[in-house]
DNA sequence: ATGAAAGCGCTAACAT
DNA sequence: ATGTTAGCGCTTTCAT
């Protein structure tokens, strides 16, 4: 095994040296700089993580937690993954993984044994039985989405408030002017993360702005309740020609009851959702969708990590604004 | 912090006695291990990783290397991460996330900088750039997959072969006489893992041995080609009355494609799929499928390089039995 | 069955 | 700008 002392000798420099040249906590001459990288180069050095860690306050790896339920869209959590694992080796760090089974215990284990720096703590719930120790621990952690209380802890999600009025929006732009939002489960309302009724917050008040007269559907996730949603849609007198669909479960279902209604999409209705672009892309008529930016989150939480652990004030609460893809179950009215 | 020391003296003894009852390398009297656990209980101790690392030679650290290309199903990916933590937690060990993408020189910090012990590589390639170094590397590695040139590898994988015949057998016990395999992509043939070819022959030495008649169909990833690809089947003479279908991409525009030709699942036709359960139960008919085993791959590759790093050894190749799940798209011939 | 003590490879004072 | 050196907390001989 190369150690730094093999680096040194080589160099014909101390260790301490070759420790500074590698960290830059303090000025090495170029021409020595350029020795030791030569030397480091040469010999294949990679320092001893184990060793590092010890003599240094720094594991220099971040804590992943995974989620705990499979409610969470599985693509999206892998995608999420990768671009932590990318964004965190941009700052020589690597990632441990944890499943937010371990809960509690998992997180104290791995911060009391010095293996993670920080914490990236996926699928927040509104009252996470995590977040008391995450606020104690004396290490810094980025979770994605907002629980019920988040002061104090540093927050990262996509802008839901932003998706329902873009939505809105695109449908008001295409000169809509009665829409309905297909809404979440009331399951999601209450366990969730409160992003269904941000997104029903955003939708309306957009559609209000825009004057349109907008419906709410709250909705369950019985694919058979779709034909009769479908219809009560229908039934009001004049019925929306924009609608927007924020339940990834009944989106299936819900565009299968539109087609045996006879409904052309989009020429008869514009059809937004709200779901991974995966799903969108795959549905029988391409639709305009918001999905989840992951890799975005991702990279995000990273940053705000790492700049935690450099000690820079970093905001409680960051909003990633919601991109629409327009595909093509949108289009003009009429 | 709380360190060894401090447990030592808590409970009245040495830190090397701490430090033996915590791994058993040798005998504890009962009394004294009681105390020595109730100390660590009320102390909240947790041994510091580094150090434990580069005092021992092993990090407890597995690292699992995720997939360059996006063409493996992502949920998959997910559900295999997962079991991977936890048989990893089983075994007193974390997992590290690598990313396929950061290639051998990945593998080679990893290893060098000793942050892990093992190696779990997801995705392996026919002709694996990585395969070379996995092999002299001197940390033990457990493939998911088979390349071309497996031996000094441990590998695993889903029996592919049975899975062909478990799914021409199904169809045989039916009463069906006439059975055909919509194949994967000619790429993936190529590409791949050659996992494709092994669940063809699977299904004709099946369907031979079972005296049905068995064509097999290659199939592009072209959902336009569907319809035709359909009509192409039935009009064989007698059709078949049972189908396999082993393409992902196609399975929705195949079973698009055969309702718009008016037959009926399982009625007229009986179908099975090779796909995740996720994609066969949201089918519009559930399907009977057989599914990619992630968690027991998972879980068996761990234990695989656990038995390595103890110095037991491990058979080369290992494969995994293949489950049919019987849903709604088979059933008894006419 | 238990203790004492020598490192493991690195970082960060404290030197010069 | 560079060198010297004392630990970091643990494991593991070598003792007893």
């Amino acid at each position: 095994m190369v150690k730094i002392t093999d680096v040194a000798r080589h160099a014909g420099v101390s260790p301490s040296t070759v420790s500074y040249a590698l960290n830059g906590k303090r000025p090495i001459s170029e021409e020595t700089r350029r020795r030791i990288e030569a030397s480091i180069r040469e010999l294949g050095y990679h320092p001893h993580a184990g060793a590092r860690a010890l003599a240094g306050a720094r594991s220099h790896t971040l804590a992943l937690v995974m989620p705990l339920r499979s409610g969470v869209h599985l693509p999206v959590v892998t995608q999420f993954a990768m671009s932590v694992v990318t964004a965190a080796r941009r700052h020589d760090h690597d990632v441990l993984l944890l499943t937010g089974e371990e809960g509690e215990d998992g997180l104290r284990r791995v911060a009391d044994s010095a293996r993670a720096d920080g914490f990236v703590v996926m699928d927040v719930q509104l009252n996470d039985r995590r977040l008391p120790l995450l606020r104690t621990l004396q290490r810094p952690s980025v979770l994605i989405g907002f629980p019920a209380e988040p002061a104090g802890l540093t927050c990262v999600d996509l802008d839901f408030r932003a998706v329902g009025e873009a939505c809105a929006e695109h449908l008001a732009l295409l000169g809509h002017r009665r829409v309905a939002l297909l809404g979440s489960p009331p399951e999601v309302y209450e366990r969730g993360t409160g992003f269904a009724r941000r997104v029903e917050d955003g939708f309306t008040a957009a559609a209000d702005r825009n004057g349109l007269a907008a419906a709410v559907h709250p909705c369950e996730a019985d694919p058979a309740a779709a034909p009769a949603l479908v219809r009560r849609l229908l039934a009001e007198d004049p019925p929306p020609t924009g609608v927007v669909i924020h339940n990834e479960a009944m989106l299936g279902p819900l565009t299968d009851a539109l087609r045996a209604e006879g409904l052309r999409v989009p020429g008869d209705l514009s059809v937004v959702a709200v779901c991974p672009d995966e799903l969108a892309e795959r549905s029988s008529v391409p639709l305009t969708s918001v999905a989840i930016p992951a890799a975005e989150l991702g990279a995000r939480a990273v940053d705000l990590l790492i700049r935690q652990l450099a000690g820079d004030p970093v905001p409680e609460s960051t909003l990633l604004p919601p991109r629409l893809t327009v595909r093509s179950s949108t289009g003009p009215r009429g």
